[in-house]
DNA sequence: TCAATCCGTATC
DNA sequence: ATACGGATTGAC
C-alpha cells in the first residue's frame, strides 16, 4: 500500500514520567524565576534546527504571561543550548519528561496557531517516508509570516461558523446542483466518471486515476478537476489540488472559480509572493477559504474537512520538493488522503509508473474512457520517419521539416494554428557524437559543447568556455562532431521562412506563453511550454523526439511519453480534422502516443522495471558524500538491518556524475551508493537510515552523507 | 598539583 | 553547531 511505511511515531510522547523524577519538580520550578500556569505548565516544543538527532520536542516552561497565547501549533522562540531558536509548540503538557530544569520559552512569535495538529501528522509522516527531519519538512509546509496580516484577521481560532456561509452560498448558485455535477459534465465520458462524482458529492472516500482526453476547452482536465473538487465541496468538504506550476495553476483557478465562491477558492504557491502566500494560508486556517489550488507545498495546505486530494500530471518533476527530504508532491497528499479519510484523484494525461503500481495494487480505481470515446475525442496521430533532406519541395527543405510534418502544418494553417514542440530552448545548436549520438562533453568539465554564437566555427563548452580543439567522444572515442537538437529561435526563424506570410509564434524557458488565439499562426514552443490554443490546435508536430528519448534517464521514456500527450492534448479530435505528427524511430513510446493509450505505455513500463528490480517496482535510497563517509553510512546502517534480517541490495559506491555548471560543483570527490529495498521493508529501513544519520551526527564519526529517498534523477 | 588540551556528549 | 565536563597529558 501507499502509507507502507507511515507514521512511525517520531515525536514519541512518553506515556508515563517516572514518579522519583517528579518529586523534583515543583522545587525546581519555585527556583527558577519566572512563574509558569498554573495549568499544564509545561510546553513541548519542536525546535528548527535541521540536525538530524535533535528531531524530537524538547520542554519548556510556560510564563504565567503566556499561558493564554502559548498554545498548540503557535510558532515560538526558545533558547537552546544557549542559542535562540524558533520552533513549534506541539502539545501543552502537565509534567515535563525527564529530570532536568525547563527554562521558560522565551517568546510566542504569534498567536496564531499555523501548525494544525493534522499537518504536525503529516510532517511527522512524510519525514519518516523521506527518512528526514520533521523540521525539514515543516519549513517547507509552514508558509513564513507576514505580521501585518494577522491584524487585519479575525481571530483563527474561533473559525466554527464562519465557514457555513461560504458552503451554504456555493450550494445556492445555479448552475451547481448536484445533477448538473454528476450529469451533463465531461466526466461522462469516463466510465465510473459519474459514478466517482457521485460518491464524491455523498461524502464518500473514492480513490481514483484518470487520463482527461483534452487539454482544452470545456472538456479539459481543468474542468473535470473543477468538477471533482466541486464535488466534494457540495458534500460540505474541503479540497486540496496540487498542479506542477503557475501556468497549470491559472487554468485551474480560473475553472474552479468558475463553479465555486470566488472567497471559497484559495491559491497557494510561492511565485505569489509573501503577502498573498500566507494571506490566502489565513483563510484555510480559518476556515472561511475550503479549497486550496496550489503548486508542490500547497499539499500541506491546512484545509479544513479535507474530502478530496488531487494531483494533476505527477509525472513532471516539477512535483519534487528542492529542499529536503526532497518530497515528491504526489506522495504527500497519498500520505495525507490516507490520514485525513479524504478521496484520492490522481490525474494527468499519462499514467506515471508510480501511479501504475498504485493501480496494480488495486489502491487506486482507473476511470477509463470507452475505446469509442477516446477515438472520437482526441486526434490522429501519425509517425514519419522520412527525412527533410529527401523532400523535394524547396519550401520543406528550407523548414528543415520531414515531407509528411511540413504537409500537415500547411494544411493545419489552413484551419487554425498549429503547434511545432521542439527539444529545448535558445539558438545555438548542441553538439553530439556523429557516431553513438551522445551529447558531446567537455574534455576539461563534462558541460555540453556547442557552437559559439557569432559564426566561429570552433565548438567551445557552454559551462567553462573550453574550445574543443582535439575532441574525442568518451562514450565510443568518435572523433566527429554533428548537430544535435535544435533550438526554437532557429527552427522558429526556419519554419517562418519555410511558411512565407504566416505568423510565428515563440514559446520557451522566460519567455512561456499561457495561451494563443485560435489565428492562423505557427506557435513553436519547447517541451512543456506549449501555450493552451484557444479551440485547440489544427495540427501539432512533435520534433525531436529521438533525442528526448535518448537521455540517458530511467525515466527519459515515460518523461517522452509524457510530453508528447501533454503538446497532442491541445489538438482538436480527428473528427474535427485534428492531426499529430511525430518525427521519431519507431519505439513502444511511439506506440503508446499511435494508440493513444497512456495506460498501455506504464503498465509496459512497470513491468520493465519489476523485471530489473528497478523503481517503481522496489524503493531506492540513495547515499552521497566523501567515499569514506558513505561506506561507513552503509555499513553501519547494514548493521543495524542485520538483526531484522533485511539486507540491502546495493549498487556502488560509484563516483557522482557531475550534472551542473562546475560552480554548484562540491569539493571532493564525492560517491554515491544506491540502496534498494521492497515496499514491504520500506518502514524498517527509512527507519534504521534516519537512526544511523542521528547517530552519526551525534557521534560526529563520519561526515554528513545527503540521504535521499527515491530520487528520479539519479539514476 | 595545576592548568591547558582533548574528546565525547547533551542540547528541555 | 556549540558549550560543557571529565579525562588526559605535560610541566613545575
Amino acid at each position: 500500500m501507499v502509507a507502507d511505511d507511515a507514521a512511525q511515531p517520531l515525536l514519541d510522547l512518553p506515556a508515563a514520567v517516572q514518579p522519583s523524577l517528579l518529586q523534583g519538580f515543583p522545587d525546581r520550578k519555585q527556583q527558577s524565576g519566572p512563574k509558569f500556569a498554573g495549568h499544564l505548565p509545561v510546553a513541548r516544543v519542536l525546535v528548527e534546527s535541521s540536525l538530524p538527532h535533535l528531531d524530537r520536542p524538547f520542554d519548556y516552561g510556560v510564563p504565567a504571561s503566556l499561558d493564554n497565547e502559548a498554545q498548540p501549533g503557535v510558532r515560538v522562540k526558545v533558547k537552546f543550548n544557549g542559542q535562540d531558536l524558533s520552533g513549534f509548540i506541539i502539545e501543552r503538557v502537565a509534567e515535563p519528561d525527564a529530570g532536568h530544569s525547563l527554562l521558560p520559552l522565551a517568546k510566542v512569535v504569534s498567536p496564531v496557531p499555523v501548525l494544525t495538529p493534522e499537518i504536525r501528522d503529516l510532517a511527522t509522516a512524510v519525514a519518516a517516508r523521506y527518512a528526514g527531519t520533521v523540521s525539514d519538512v515543516l519549513r517547507v509546509a509552514v508558509p513564513p509570516r507576514v505580521a501585518r496580516l494577522e491584524k487585519t484577521l479575525p481571530a483563527a481560532r474561533e473559525s466554527g461558523g464562519a465557514q457555513e456561509p461560504a458552503a451554504e452560498a456555493a450550494l445556492r448558485q445555479p448552475g451547481n446542483t448536484r445533477a448538473d455535477v454528476t450529469g451533463h459534465s465531461a466526466w461522462a465520458d469516463y466510465r465510473n466518471g459519474p459514478a466517482f462524482l457521485r460518491h464524491l458529492s455523498e461524502g464518500g472516500a473514492p480513490r481514483a486515476v484518470l487520463n482527461p482526453l483534452r487539454g482544452f476547452g470545456t472538456s479539459g482536465w481543468p474542468h473535470l478537476l473543477a468538477q471533482a473538487v466541486a464535488a466534494a465541496f457540495e458534500s460540505g468538504r474541503g479540497a486540496l489540488v496540487v498542479v506542477p506550476d503557475n501556468r497549470d495553476l491559472d487554468l485551474l483557478e480560473d475553472a474552479v472559480k468558475g463553479l465555486l465562491p470566488e472567497d471559497a477558492v484559495a491559491r497557494l504557491t510561492a511565485e505569489d509572493g509573501p503577502t498573498p502566500r500566507y494571506q490566502n494560508f489565513l483563510h484555510l486556517l480559518a476556515g472561511t477559504a475550503r479549497v486550496a489550488i496550489g503548486t508542490r507545498s500547497a499539499a500541506y495546505a491546512p484545509v479544513k474537512d479535507l474530502g478530496l486530494v488531487v494531483c494533476w500530471d505527477d509525472g513532471d518533476d516539477l512535483h519534487i520538493e528542492q529542499r529536503a527530504p526532497y518530497a515528491h508532491a504526489r506522495e504527500v497528499l497519498l500520505l495525507r488522503a490516507e490520514q485525513a479519510g479524504a478521496a484520492c484523484l490522481l490525474a494527468g494525461h499519462t499514467r506515471s509508473t508510480e501511479v501504475q503500481r498504485l493501480v496494480e495494487t488495486g489502491w487506486v480505481l482507473p476511470v477509463e474512457a470507452e475505446r469509442g470515446i477516446v477515438r472520437r475525442s482526441v486526434p490522429r496521430v501519425v509517425n514519419t520517419a522520412d527525412s527533410f533532406e529527401q523532400e523535394r519541395d524547396p519550401l520543406a527543405r528550407i523548414a528543415r521539416l520531414p515531407g509528411a510534418a511540413w504537409r500537415a502544418a500547411k494544411e493545419g494553417l489552413e484551419r487554425g494554428p498549429v503547434l511545432v514542440q521542439v527539444a529545448r530552448a535558445g539558438y545555438v545548436p548542441s553538439l553530439v557524437c556523429e557516431t553513438c549520438r551522445e551529447p558531446a562533453r567537455c574534455g576539461a568539465c563534462q558541460g555540453p559543447l556547442a557552437l559559439a554564437g557569432g559564426g566561429s566555427a570552433v565548438p567551445q563548452c557552454r559551462w567553462c568556455s573550453t574550445p574543443a580543439l582535439e575532441w574525442g567522444c568518451s562514450h565510443c572515442g568518435g572523433r566527429r562532431l554533428r548537430k544535435g537538437a535544435t533550438g526554437v529561435m532557429r527552427t522558429a526563424e526556419e519554419l517562418g521562412r519555410g511558411f512565407p506570410g504566416k505568423t510565428v509564434i515563440t514559446s520557451s524557458g522566460d519567455h512561456v506563453k499561457a495561451s494563443v488565439g485560435p489565428g492562423k499562426s505557427l506557435v513553436v514552443a519547447t517541451v512543456g511550454a506549449e501555450p493552451v490554443a484557444e479551440g485547440g490546435y489544427a495540427a501539432a508536430l512533435l520534433l525531436d523526439g529521438d533525442s528526448l528519448l535518448r537521455r540517458e534517464n530511467l525515466r527519459a521514456g515515460e518523461d517522452t511519453v509524457r510530453r508528447w500527450f501533454n503538446a497532442a492534448a491541445l489538438v482538436r479530435p480527428a473528427s474535427d480534422h485534428g492531426l499529430v505528427v511525430i518525427t521519431a524511430s519507431e519505439t513502444s513510446a511511439v506506440g503508446a502516443l499511435l494508440r493513444w493509450d497512456p495506460p498501455g505505455y506504464a503498465r509496459r513500463e512497470l513491468s520493465l522495471r519489476t523485471e530489473l528490480q528497478l523503481p517503481p517496482a522496489v524503493r531506492i535510497a540513495s547515499v552521497t558524500g566523501p567515499r569514506a563517509a558513505v561506506e561507513h553510512f552503509t555499513a553501519a546502517a547494514a548493521a543495524h538491518l542485520q538483526p531484522a534480517g533485511i539486507s540491502l541490495r546495493t549498487a556502488g559506491p560509484a563516483p557522482v556524475l557531475l550534472s551542473g555548471p562546475p560552480s554548484s560543483r562540491r569539493v571532493g570527490d564525492d560517491v554515491r551508493t544506491l540502496l534498494f529495498f521492497p515496499y514491504a521493508q520500506a518502514a524498517a529501513v527509512t527507519r534504521v537510515l534516519r537512526a544511523t544519520r542521528a547517530a552519526t551526527a551525534a557521534k560526529r564519526s563520519a561526515e554528513p552523507v545527503q540521504l535521499r529517498l527515491d530520487g528520479v534523477d539519479v539514476l
